[in-house]
DNA sequence: GCCAACGTTGGC
DNA sequence: GCCAACGTTGGC
């Protein structure tokens, strides 16, 4: 199993719409970025993410999860555009701010501190440990 | 609100 | 195919 990154700005879709749209999840739609849907082409269902708040709490919230691997986006209106749907699993017991993963001598190869503005990125597996420990997530 | 970093576009 | 100009993102 494969670990993610979802960036959204909370005042545009926070975790909150997503955990509203229950078990199917939401199309994770509008992302125009060639390296971000080369990411999501890779997912596989049941791969696992976590869905940052950018701007707003710059902080990791929740767990998602891949419902749906990358089909063309709704919103795009030509189908080289492709994207994934996720659903929201369970929010963290504590959410990891961007200033947490800087701090963190483990997290210095995350993409999140070093490429700060790819939408979607790749999550390694220690760094996700990282996060679940820093989280208070088991 | 500013600005640095990055990606994309378009003229040549 | 290069590269300058431009637009967007996101941290500060």
């Amino acid at each position: 199993m494969a670990y993610w990154l979802f960036k959204s700005e909370p005042d545009v879709f926070s975790w909150d719409d997503l955990v509203a749209k229950g078990e199917t999840g939401e199309e994770w739609d509008g992302v125009r970025n060639y390296q971000a849907r080369n990411n999501m082409r890779a997912m596989k269902t049941g791969d696992r993410g976590l869905l940052y708040h950018s701007n707003i709490g710059k902080e990791a919230v929740g767990i998602v999860e891949v419902v749906a691997e990358a089909h063309p986006d709704s919103t795009a209106g030509d189908p080289k555009w492709e994207c994934v749907d996720i659903k929201a699993v369970r929010k963290l017991p504590r959410a990891v701010s961007l200033d947490e993963a800087k701090a963190e001598p483990r997290l210095k190869d995350m993409v999140l501190v070093n490429n700060s503005r790819l939408s979607v990125q790749p999550v390694a597996e220690d760094e996700w440990a990282v996060i679940m420990e820093l989280s208070g997530a088991e």
